[in-house]
DNA sequence: CACTGTTTGTACAAGGTCCGTCCAGACTTG
DNA sequence: CAAGTCTGGACGGACCTTGTACAAACAGTG
């Protein structure tokens, strides 16, 4: 379950060359990979993790070995050299949480897996019912332990949501217990976004909802999904006016721009923005996600991402490399 | 945790150049940064607040020397291992002329104290025009790490938004730029809450805002500097419903309800969610803070939160304990 | 006004440190 | 067998340190 790379794959994933990254373990111990029986580097997600934040600071101007005591000293030893989700975040004082996902009234389509060794999909609606905070937080520590974000996201926090949103419908949850848990979980989003940190000549994305459009948690998801695979992503979060977006567009002159458009309500205004969006560049690689352009074909100007978010992700970064 | 620079990074971040930086500290002993083994500088974030006032004080007109005497003056050698013993006296070898000590009184005038270890409250609205995730990422950490949250939040925090509120009406930020930041902002919120952890047998405080009232970033913070405090803070997020809060406010009977109300146009929704709230239950205590309930006096059956969000905190949790 | 001394920002040289990169020779993987 | 990875050492350019030097700006004095 835990990925793992190798030194070549981290290269790739961090921009920084395997000579450096086994440079920096030899003179820092920035990371310490787990081996194989012939002594092959092994890198978890949260090494990578550190490893970016390493560049970045770098890049931003700091001596090397500086850089690598601020990185071991913001996230802790965790010496179980393993995948484990370092708790990351400048303070982690009290309770160790993990990293996060999630996705409330998300209007992506959930993928298809049944879940494994995650807390059972209705735990979250639930704690929803009954405004439970211990309940709602346990639920979701354990969930984001048990695998990778992406994993986590797709086959147990979609779902969950979806479960959530259908007790909103049948009235058994209220709109305090839905907006209870939303905000946990994009909170809970929030820090892996964080946690992800961007490579050094990353590739600009811009990440964003339509005008008059609110529900955020999907795009956030795609935005943390996107930065834990190298880009560098500009999120600019809900309701944005479509003069504001081209603007935005002009001046980073981004390699994409991501809307997500969570609900068919939120179609026709994700339609002008990106009419607009195309005619101010017609050179710019438009992507949308999410229900509310389920049924958008050829005519529009912009790639339709189907299925998942994670899924959605892969193909926006594939497509990227082209 | 304590951030450390070398003199190139200082010279960046203080506009001085490298050679000044070693003028300075030889001929009046403004600094005197920690050493590598090797004898290389290393500032800390103190002793770059105290050359950025050295250098407002020069730019105003100030003779070096004095400008010296004055930083000294203003913030005395900090003992704590931090930074600045005293070197070897301001001064005695070659041209260690003191100037006489009333001229400090006279003439040029003393610029305004900045706020020591922060970062300057105009990098994040610069970081917004330019909608600059590197810069803003930096300076976010820098802030973070300067202090407990409470004095962030009041000392630095609130004015940078407040800076980035008013570029934003000056159009010399966009929408996209002012979205960028707050979600950023609201991210690094997120983590603080996280970060903060509940007490077992803790009151219950429910937080969040009125329908129709979208701007989260003071509720957030409110709760997590009430998570802080140890309370069990159940935080709902923007737009809830009346009936939905009522309907919570009955199923949790929590100890005290807090409504953040930011903006002058929230007033109407707020003093009705308000008057729906005492009605289904007059013994609850109910809390409202922000601009848009500023006006409200003794006919309201809420008590208003006074001052900034840390002080509402600390007003709100003094109240629960009696 | 000319002369003299002080202040202060800048420049440079000689020498040490830091750190990204390159390399060689041996082993592993597919 | 080609491609990838391992270890340790070595190289060179960027960076830092100390010390000295110098010119512009200014003040006081005869």
């Amino acid at each position: 379950m835990p990925v793992r790379y190798t030194v070549k794959q981290v290269s790739q994933l961090t921009g920084i060359s395997t000579d450096l990254l086994r440079a920096w373990e030899r003179r820092y111990g920035v990371v310490s990979p787990r081996r194989t029986a012939s002594r092959y580097r092994l890198y978890g997600d949260d090494d990578v993790a550190r490893l970016r934040r390493m560049a970045e600071l770098v890049a931003g101007g700091a001596p090397a070995s500086l850089a690598a005591e601020q990185v071991v000293a913001e996230s802790p030893p965790d010496l179980d050299g393993g995948t484990t989700a370092s708790p990351d975040g400048p303070q982690t004082s009290g309770n160790g949480h993990r990293t996060p996902a999630g996705g409330a009234e998300l209007g992506w389509t959930p993928a298809a897996l049944p879940p494994s060794a995650l807390p059972p999909v209705d735990a979250l609606a639930e704690a929803a019912r009954n405004l439970d905070r211990a309940a709602l937080e346990r639920t979701l520590d354990r969930a984001m332990a048990a695998g990778s974000f992406e994993t986590v996201f797709d086959e147990w926090l979609t779902p969950a949501l979806v479960r959530v949103g259908e007790g909103w419908a049948a009235e058994e949850i209220s709109v305090a217990g839905e907006h209870f848990v939303s905000a946990a979980v994009h909170r809970r989003l929030s820090q892996a976004f964080e946690a992800a940190g961007t490579a050094v000549n990353a590739p600009v994305v811009m990440v964003g909802l339509p005008p008059r459009t609110m529900h955020e948690l999907a795009a956030l998801a795609l935005a943390t999904c996107l930065r834990r695979r190298g880009v560098d992503v500009r999120y600019l979060g809900a309701d944005l006016p479509v003069a504001s977006w081209v603007s935005a567009a002009r001046r980073l002159e981004p390699a994409a721009v991501a809307i997500s458009v969570p609900r068919p309500a939120d179609e026709q205004a994700a339609a002008e923005l990106v009419r607009a969006l195309a005619e101010a560049d017609p050179t710019l690689r438009i992507f949308a996600g999410g229900r509310g352009c389920a049924g958008w074909g050829e005519e529009q100007p912009a790639t339709v991402l189907q299925g998942s978010v994670t899924r959605s992700a892969h193909d926006l970064a594939v497509s990227l490399a082209t």
